[in-house]
DNA sequence: AATGAATGAGCCTTCATTCAT
DNA sequence: AATGAATGAAGGCTCATTCAT
């Protein structure tokens, strides 16, 4: 990858996670990334074939973070450690980009993707089996579920406090 | 309002929760709505000013089932009627486009309107107390929270079971 | 013609004259007449017959003040009241929206309509044949066209002395 | 400057000249130009740009115009000099299609561009003085206010015979 | 690899005009 | 006579994409 190549992806994963995807144009891309635009057309072929490569990158970083999850055999650190998702979707850098960009993607496409997080659910569903929660698979569910509470509420809640809320909410899970 | 005056809103509100505010075009929603793209403008002045028409729309039904909740006396009530909404996400009816549109637009103008859920989270808050919870604002947050991740998980998850999930969470805040 | 119709034209002559013909809307005129817009096309079918009806109006009151010069007897009293044409279009009122009007079309359509002015100028050719000018159907057509270049003068600069110039010509032309 | 640059503003100068600004469209120009529309604002941002870049154009060879005037010494010179301008109006290029506009273009905006003739003015103001003309700043004013006329008539009236009247004057100001 | 000119389709909006009431 | 709903064409402008260099 050139180092034009990385601009462009780069300005484009800000652009698409601030403004979404579909109002996004790519002249406004290649300004912010400083070249010209038909070099975007040349790399990508595609704005959607821009998105792609984005979304690539993407997710060998997501498999790394779920590795380290599914790989976790004390079933208590694998709940922290999923929380410890949200932490990092609260970082202030591009990490968060990348996750906003996620949400962003998902309702404007509307396609959750289900397998991405498939491993972590399994994962989540063995742990608290482990720890002798009734309803292993609906726990695993609601943890998901809160995951995405969290993520709604630090992106479009000016005020929200993700850090008090996930503090909170673990040690409800703590034994 | 006449006719096609309802038949312009309908449309509009049904692309815009299915294809997001900026990604349709109000010719789309002319030819959807089966009048002239003009009347739109004669009616409703702007793009921006049909999406207002079908906000003020909305708005005034959901005062009416936050003054239902706000009005409950039984702690225990306010809580299952707050699920109670999470139901009503999941109608298979114009009442669910307007809920969809309220969540896509969130994302899209990236603007959690706060007050419009405050007087909800201060009947929570006061539900919790009364229930002897120990951080009864925590706990009305998290709820919030929760009713944001089902409508996430309902909208963009294909076999999401709603239901269940409610059911699920309604047992955990039993007494 | 009805109070409305009067309303209407009165409301045009000031719009075209303002704005042009072709840059003032219907819906604008409508408006400021304080009418439906389709009232208009009731009464005058067209956007240009409504401009018709305003030409016509005027043009009545055009052959009145140039039959007041044509009937002069007296020659320098032919010239002074040509002159007299300039200050009325300096007039502030009604008066000067029609002649305003009657610029701004000339440009607009690029019709000078000779044959409007052609008895006034009959009308100085004579008169400065009897005043001995040398070249009396020149000097005519000196003066007509001194008369547009006071009218462009006024309208289009804004410190224009219309006033102190007509007395500067008057002078020139005194015996 | 591209060749279909320079095709669009020839148009466009030509279609603004003949039909006026406000009433000319886009998509006219781009099709006499032979261009795709989009090509205009990719090179002028603006139909006002597209009228901004002609004007700067032509302010150019005015101020040339006007130095051949103003930097004259022969008093006489600079009154025939002046007269010239009006001879360059009634040729038959690019250059008449330039004056059109600017002539057109005062009526359709109403603004009379004061300070692009001060020179002149000033000019011609001295060179009456140096005539011992008694009023040298209205003799100014006067012979500005003529060429008004002579364009208006020019370009409005069918048969009007814009050299004798030149000849006409200019013997009008002959020492 | 990189640019910048060029395009055609589509966007939101305004316009003159017609029609039912 | 008068309104206001309704239309279809056209307006200025932006967009994703292609092409010659």
């Amino acid at each position: 990858m050139t180092e034009k190549q990385g601009k462009i992806l780069n300005a484009a994963l800000e652009l698409f996670a601030e403004e979404g995807y579909g109002t996004t144009s790519t002249s406004k891309i290649a300004k912010k990334a400083g070249v010209s635009e038909g070099l975007i057309f040349r790399h990508f072929t595609n704005k959607e074939g821009l998105l792609d490569a984005i979304s690539k990158e993407g997710e060998s970083r997501l498999k790394v973070l779920f590795a380290n999850i599914v790989m976790e055999a004390d079933p208590q650190e694998v709940i922290n450690k999923t929380f410890r998702i949200a932490s990092e979707i609260a970082s202030d850098n591009e990490q968060s980009h990348f996750w906003k960009l996620q949400y962003k993607l998902k309702w404007e496409t509307e396609r959750y993707d289900e397998n991405k997080m498939e491993p972590v659910r399994q994962a989540l569903t063995a742990a608290f089996k482990k720890l002798n929660y009734l309803s292993p698979e609906k726990e695993a569910e609601l943890l998901l579920l809160l995951l995405d509470g969290l993520a709604t509420r630090y992106f479009l809640s000016d005020n929200f406090e993700m850090g008090e809320m996930i503090d909170f909410l673990s040690s409800k899970y703590q034994g």
